[in-house]
DNA sequence: TAGATTGTTAATCGATTAACAATC
DNA sequence: TAGATTGTTAATCGATTAACAATC
């Protein structure tokens, strides 16, 4: 009943930002808000934050505006805030062992069940609350388990063939830090979080602005 | 002469996954590429890689298609890849440290000059190439050192306090992993990694495939 | 020259913004 | 009831795709 139709990739997107500002709103105490107020503190339009909400079906009410906390609450639930979900970590490298030992994962309800790596200097090592195990029980303990999210912090090279892998298993998502385009079956979704690729547009942005100087005058 | 009108956000976000193909091209050994080959490769629509080749100014021939190596050297130069960064990181946590030591950064030419920590039991210590020094020398360091991008990977609640800091020193761009908005002038560029809105969009994916599968039936 | 493929203009599609009637 | 503000329809804007003339 909640949802029929396909919301936009950029609403989605969006999701995340207010869910925050609605956290900052009820930390600061406020009840109720109005597009308007918000869409001033978030320097969005008041138009684009109504028709957002109204892609889920009208969390406000006429002359009143939104209740904070209800809100905050059905956003969570859209995101899928108000479950748990089961991880696994593939590669423990710097950045793997960084994302285990974030807390702030764990508090929204993500929490990682194991760890692998395929050095074996580094199998049955500690990280956060899993010890690292070797590859080789990387599917069978997904599929024990019934791990929901696989975190892919391996090199370029070995994450196609881990994906292979994954795409066995009931593994329902990858958060794939690798610097690759990987390639999986439709029902396995995958978000991408590539980091030179940021970077790259922040030096983008640097050398526009270079030029636009040099232009300038 | 290489930029004059704006470029939209959508044509830059692309272009880093192009320097990738292409680079993967270059190691193939390929030498000439047709937007239509190119475009069954990345899954675009080969009109939308000459549109955004063309905001540039065309970097290909009638007939031939595009000559691999120039092509990406072209894009490289656009995105600044030519010239070296300067970076400082604030915040030498675990996610920082994981940034300091990642080589692939250094090989494209962003440089880690330096690494700040509030924690007195972190100065001293060694990341990566650099030793962590306490907050009391940021300003004058990135002064001093013309540094041009801040990797901001502290808690929430220090960003806005350090943002600030930033926002009177020569640093042009903030690459913010903080889970906050940042309040900077104009002409300091910020790029947002907020990690845990990514995961909260894969849990919206997950979430929403139950939907349809419990609806299907 | 004929074939291929670009650069570019025109058509379509989707997302954002504006306007306003419905309603609390 | 009058005022406020939503939900929603209509208008605008921008981005993507299609088509084709230019040209290598």
């Amino acid at each position: 009943m909640l949802e029929e139709k396909e919301i936009s990739q950029a609403v989605i997107s969006r999701l995340p930002r207010y869910y925050r500002y609605l956290q900052d709103l009820i930390e600061e105490g406020t009840e109720r808000i109005s597009s308007r107020e918000l869409s001033s503190r978030m320097h969005v339009t008041a138009s684009q934050i109504r028709q957002d909400f109204n892609n889920f079906g009208g969390f406000g009410q006429q002359g009143y505006g939104y209740n904070v906390q209800y809100l905050h609450d059905e956003i969570g639930q859209i995101l899928g805030l108000d479950q748990e979900h089961s991880m696994v970590l593939i590669g423990a490298g710097n950045l793997g062992q960084a994302l285990v030992g974030y807390m702030n994962f764990k508090r929204r309800g993500f929490v990682f069940k194991a760890a692998f790596d395929c050095k074996p200097e580094l199998v049955g090592k500690k990280v956060g609350q899993v010890v690292i195990r070797p590859m080789s029980e990387l599917t069978t303990l997904i599929d024990r388990e019934k791990i929901e999210i696989a975190v892919l912090t391996v090199p370029k090279g070995a994450a196609v063939e881990i994906a292979n892998q994954l795409s066995g298993t009931c593994i329902r998502a990858i958060w794939n830090f690798a610097h690759v385009d990987l390639p999986v079956p439709e029902r396995i979704q995958v978000e991408n979080v590539h980091l030179s690729d940021s970077l790259m547009k922040l030096s983008y942005q640097i050398r526009s602005d270079d030029m636009n100087e040099s232009t300038k005058q």
